[in-house]
DNA sequence: ATCCAGGAACTGT
DNA sequence: ACAGTTCATGGA
């Protein structure tokens, strides 16, 4: 095989240029692309999230890596992703290198599940001013929102985890992955794609129910799925609105989704930095554990806490999160 | 056993 | 508009 991939040709920016810079060529071996990323990131802060529960089956970590499969447009690709030096990550591909236009989709896909394109130096200064988070940042400093590339899975996992604790919403996510997903072996691992809208809108909610998803829950999520097999919504569309407020107000629309699920999509998957579930209760109890106090804030005081975060509502959220691993 | 869990819809006033 | 109730089951 003569794919010799020359290093200045695979170091795919899409994000600020000066960050382009400082790839070293020693650690490269033939096939491995490179993405170069920004000063303020982590990996393995990136990494300890997405690893925090042994039930997720939309990737896995191990030894410092994670692996994930992608279905584009007409390629079915297993990556696995780790960071040999700290101002890139390396892409592997497990199971052949796909043609360079799927390459690129996927790399568009790496830098939107962490977030690459975004600049948390303002993030960090109001931050280091802020008594709450100031030694969050420290912390876990490069940690970025992991994002939700697909609509219909953040809905879906939000909506799974309404009202009940994370633990038991992570086996209701995992139960829905393997009875609706489609799966792929490879080396004696099985990887899972997230059940498509398709799928889901065909299925009854006794289908759901008997996975031990409550009526409600199985109704929102069908009725959603069927949604957006009919083009109602999507991300696209949600997107194109061009205004987060008007975003989640739609998202308010649709039965099922209150100010938790329409934040915490904004969130994790439309990329608003302001969206803000305020009345998430693992927020709340990260706050109670940061402040060390015995009860958990009400929303006001929430509110007089996070004045100061402005256009940050999300990345504060996401970084108490993190506390809690 | 008891209380709570990364909420939202529904019902009655 | 607002407060109280129901959904429903697992985890700690």
């Amino acid at each position: 095989m003569y794919h010799q991939v020359k290093s200045q040709e695979n170091i795919i920016c899409n994000h600020t240029k000066e960050f382009q810079s400082g790839v070293n060529q020693e650690n490269e071996k033939p096939g491995s692309i490179f993405l170069s990323t920004p000063r303020e990131f982590n990996f393995y802060e990136c990494l300890a999230f997405l690893d925090r529960s042994r039930q997720e089956r939309l990737h896995s970590v191990e030894n410092r890596k994670v692996r994930k499969l992608i279905q584009t447009d007409d390629e079915l690709v297993l990556i696995e992703l780790s960071n040999p030096r700290t101002d890139h990550i390396r892409i592997e591909y497990l199971n052949g290198v796909p043609p360079t236009s799927t390459q690129l989709v996927v790399q568009n896909y790496i830098g939107e599940w962490f977030d690459l394109d975004k600049d948390l130096t303002p993030f960090y200064e109001m931050a280091s001013r802020d008594n709450l988070l100031r030694k969050l940042v420290r912390r876990h400093y490069g940690l970025r929102i992991l994002k939700i590339h697909d609509l219909f899975q953040a809905l879906c996992w939000a909506i799974l985890g309404q009202q009940i604790n994370l633990a038991f919403a992570y086996t209701l996510y995992r139960r829905f992955i393997e009875s609706y997903g489609e799966n792929f072996v490879y080396r004696d691992q099985t990887y899972w794609l997230f059940p498509t809208p398709a799928k889901i809108a065909g299925l009854s909610v006794n289908d759901l129910m008997r996975h031990q998803l409550t009526g409600r829950k199985s109704e929102y999520i069908i009725e959603i799925a069927k949604c957006i097999e009919q083009g109602d919504l999507s991300k696209e569309r949600l997107l194109a609105l061009n205004d987060f407020e008007r975003a989640g107000q739609a998202l308010l629309k649709i039965r099922g989704i209150g100010p938790w699920t329409a934040n915490y999509v904004m969130m994790r998957c439309l990329g608003d930095p302001c969206a803000f579930p305020i009345e998430d209760i693992g927020l709340h109890n990260a706050i109670k554990q940061q402040l060390n106090v015995k009860e958990k804030p009400s929303i006001e005081e929430i509110r007089k806490m996070s004045a100061g975060w402005t256009n940050w509502q999300a990345y504060a959220t996401f970084y108490l999160y993190r506390s809690l691993l």
